[in-house]
DNA sequence: GATCCCAGGGTTTTT
DNA sequence: CCCTGGGATC
């Protein structure tokens, strides 16, 4: 401790710190008290954080892994830290560090105090799927009308509580709402009660009980006072009432917090992060010193002046002005177009010429940004027609689905016998024939008892209230899992998920599968053992699955990326496409009925992300037609089209921006392209459009011309579409007949034959 | 108990 | 348009 003052007297001997600008260097030297970062997009966040930490640990104030707090909002933020922390020290890993989400720090505190918050260690923590399904049984057994008040409606309002640090007891009366006639606070409390029955908590808790535990035990809280000196916070616009007083807890004994954050980019409102955390940390922290971050390393002059134009709309900022030394670069590029499907095809042209002008092109720097995921099937069907490569960021992760959520539940009901979710979710998984009605029984019974689920089938399985099919069935199940658990000490786990996996049928179930999906399915089983593998034990690697683990993404190949603005968050590229600035879409209409005016700067926000993604070229986009759930409707440009500053874009279409012109435009560039390209008009015709001369014709022709590995009447496999059969081939291009999308062109790279499918 | 069909509803998403 | 879920039917 007395080395404290020793090490911070003298001037020189950090290196590192010469090769930071005066902003980032006076945010890493501001070790003690209250410190907020306000870091603008591209001005070097990341390294002002890393280096802060490296620079903590060679001062000396922090010398133990135990004595600096460093929190993430997602997993890959963590990871990366982690990784140069572990580069910083010269070290493989870091695993003892208290370095991670807000969700990973907190469970492994209420790991430590389970019983504080009325839980046993071994609790599990619930997804969205569980979570649904338990509010669900609540709404049945209270009487509330599923139809007239989802699950999910009031799960959300569930998790809006939770957001804020709300437990049952604390929602006021003026906050229930008129869900179920105002009987929400009570279903909350239900809910909560079942949670802790079944030993379980949902993400929400995983704070909320860090909570209580903090308040109800001081002496828990005191020794985390101790253990942790310094406090580092990433992204703290994102933080949400219940993370900012967690962290106003965990700070109050030393008050070395430093929260790095940019309120301009604040764009979760929607689950509940509170902008007002960062505005107004000043008065939280007092004393607190505020450092801007301006100097941007990422964007062409034009981009920011564009994005800084763009975001003065909004009121309630701290205010922030980015600038650069780097060129002025080329103007936005604005264009308007006549649909979505015009729109898609633009954006692959617009690539394809890009690819003509420079054949190294990297496609890895351009990125298409959404509002909306509904977006993205536009751009692919497209991509796919020109057989440019692409990825869609998003989608289902690798956790959420249904055969790892399947194997999972087994080894969750081998690991926590209480959980009954798991439970009932591979009861008839594969069927055992227990349906509904033996559910319902197995409920009965529980609830009466107030015993778990299993329990519950332990004792009827001894009477004869089941019929004797169900009884035989869940006697042997019972059996089984018993026979299980006895290996877990002596089975490496690995080993052990095989043999339930194989025991239980569930292997065999999708072996008999016939669907296209089902051998990825199994593929997917086999990932799911060999991930087992990398895991101390069993308890490890469920916490593992709950909290971090994401879905394989194939990386390093060369492919566009296409994504929702709200996952762009952090990246950067040279190229960004912004499709969809229309009214309605975007600013989207929701947000605007839902929150009003803090919508719409959310959205604004949102739009600031987006801009302030690319380095060298921005090119927006919006339809004069857009079709939304199936029907048409005109649309016109966004507003914030207008907000742009116009020195800065180029506009392509001399109609201007409003819609009607961008109509006539967008309408006549169809026209043209139907004539020029029978290959366009064709690719129309997987929509639907028949009666054009081309389809009639083609086919015949291009049979004569088949060429390569693939031929007519092969059995193939595409990603997307499944298994079909080739009805004919054209160069690259291929006909597919696929047994579950129909007819399809897609490109002959983006098939494997059938039998070397999965 | 399992399968099929139709109605209804469909931002953003991490943990 | 496309998916999900619940009810009706076999």
């Amino acid at each position: 401790m007395s080395d404290l003052f020793a090490a911070a007297t003298p001037a020189h001997p950090y290196p590192y710190l010469d090769a930071l600008n005066e902003g980032q260097r006076a945010a890493v030297e501001a070790l003690d008290g209250p410190v907020l970062v306000l870091a603008g997009a591209g001005t070097g966040k990341t390294r002002v954080l890393t280096t802060r930490l490296g620079h903590l640990l060679m001062t000396g104030r922090v010398r133990a892994p135990g004595e600096l707090l460093a929190v993430t909002f997602t997993n890959k933020a963590a990871r990366e830290m982690k990784d140069r922390v572990a580069a910083l020290l010269e070290r493989p890993s870091v695993e003892g560090w208290w370095l991670g989400t807000f969700h990973a720090i907190a469970v492994r505190i209420l790991r430590r105090n389970p019983e504080a918050v009325g839980l046993r260690s071994n609790f599990t923590i619930l997804d969205t799927d569980d979570q649904v399904r338990l509010v669900k049984q609540i709404l049945q057994s209270e009487a509330v009308d599923e139809k007239k008040w989802p699950a999910r409606a009031l799960l959300s309002i569930f998790e809006r509580w939770k957001d804020r640090g709300l437990t049952p007891e604390k929602v006021s009366a003026g906050e229930a709402g008129d869900f179920a006639r105002g009987r929400a606070v009570e279903l909350y409390k239900a809910y909560q009660e079942r949670l802790r029955t079944l030993n379980a908590c949902d993400f929400g808790d995983l704070l909320l009980h860090n909570l209580t535990l903090f308040q109800n035990e001081p002496e828990v809280l005191a020794d985390y006072h101790r253990r942790f000196r310094y406090i580092l916070v990433d992204e703290y616009q994102d933080t949400n009432v219940a993370q900012y007083l967690w962290l106003r807890l965990l700070a109050q004994g030393h008050k070395n917090i430093c929260c790095v954050g940019d309120d301009d980019q604040s764009i979760y409102g929607w689950r509940g992060a509170e902008v007002g955390n960062i505005l107004r940390f000043e008065e939280d922290f007092p004393g607190a010193k505020v450092i801007r971050l301006e100097r941007n390393y990422r964007s062409t002059g034009r981009i920011l002046a564009a994005a800084s134009g763009l975001i003065a709309h909004n009121e309630g900022r701290l205010g922030k002005t980015l600038w650069t030394e780097g060129d002025e670069g080329e103007k936005l590029r604005l264009r308007g177009l006549w649909d979505g499907e015009a729109e898609a095809r633009f954006v692959g042209e617009e690539i394809e010429a890009m690819q003509a002008r420079d054949k190294d092109l990297d496609l890895n720097q351009i990125a298409i940004l959404v509002r909306t995921g509904a977006q993205t099937r536009e751009f692919e069907e497209r991509f796919i027609t020109l057989g440019l490569p692409y990825r869609v960021v998003g989608g289902p992760r690798f956790y959420e689905r249904m055969e790892i959520r399947d194997a999972l539940a087994y080894l969750r009901v081998i690991h926590s016998p209480d959980d009954d979710l798991a439970f009932e979710r591979i009861m008839n998984k594969p069927k055992r024939g227990l349906g509904n009605a033996t559910l319902q029984l197995l409920y009965r019974t529980a609830r009466a008892g107030n015993i778990p689920l299993t329990l519950a089938v332990r004792r009827l399985v001894e009477t004869d209230e089941l019929r004797p099919a169900a009884r035989r069935a869940l006697g042997n199940l019972l059996r089984d899992f018993d026979r299980w658990r006895a290996m877990v000490e002596t089975t490496p786990h690995p080993e052990l998920a095989e043999i339930v996996l194989e025991e239980s049928g569930y292997t065999e179930m999708w072996m008999n599968d016939k669907s296209l999906e089902a051998p990825g399915r199994l593929e997917n089983l086999k990932e799911f053992v060999n991930a087992l593998g990398e895991f101390e034990n069993l308890a490890g690697f469920l916490e593992h699955v709950s909290l971090v683990m994401e879905a394989l993404s194939q990386e390093g190949q060369d492919v566009v990326t296409i994504m929702t603005l709200h996952a762009a968050k952090g990246l950067e590229f040279d190229t960004v496409f912004l499709p969809g600035w229309e009214e309605g879409l975007f600013p989207n209409q929701r947000a605007l009925d839902e929150t009003g005016r803090s919508g719409l700067e959310e959205e604004r926000r949102l739009a600031y992300v987006g801009l302030t993604r690319a380095r060298k070229q921005v090119v927006i986009s919006f339809a004069a037609n857009r079709r939304m759930h199936g029907s048409w409707a005109a649309a016109i440009p966004s507003r914030f089209v207008d907000e742009l500053p116009s020195e800065h874009v180029a506009q392509e279409s001399d109609h201007g921006v409003y819609g009607a012109a961008a109509s006539a435009f967008g309408g006549m560039s169809e026209w043209s392209e139907a004539r020029v390209s029978p290959g366009l008009a064709r690719a129309k015709s997987r929509r639907g459009e028949t009666g054009s001369p081309f389809i009639d014709v083609t086919p015949t022709r291009i049979e004569t011309i088949a060429s390569g590995a693939f031929q007519r009447g092969d059995r193939v496999f595409h990603q997307k579409f499944g298994y079909g059969s080739i009805a004919s081939v054209e160069g690259e291009r291929l006909n597919i007949s696929f047994d579950k999308a129909g007819e399809k062109k897609v490109i002959a790279s983006f098939v494997v034959p059938a039998d070397q499918a999965g």
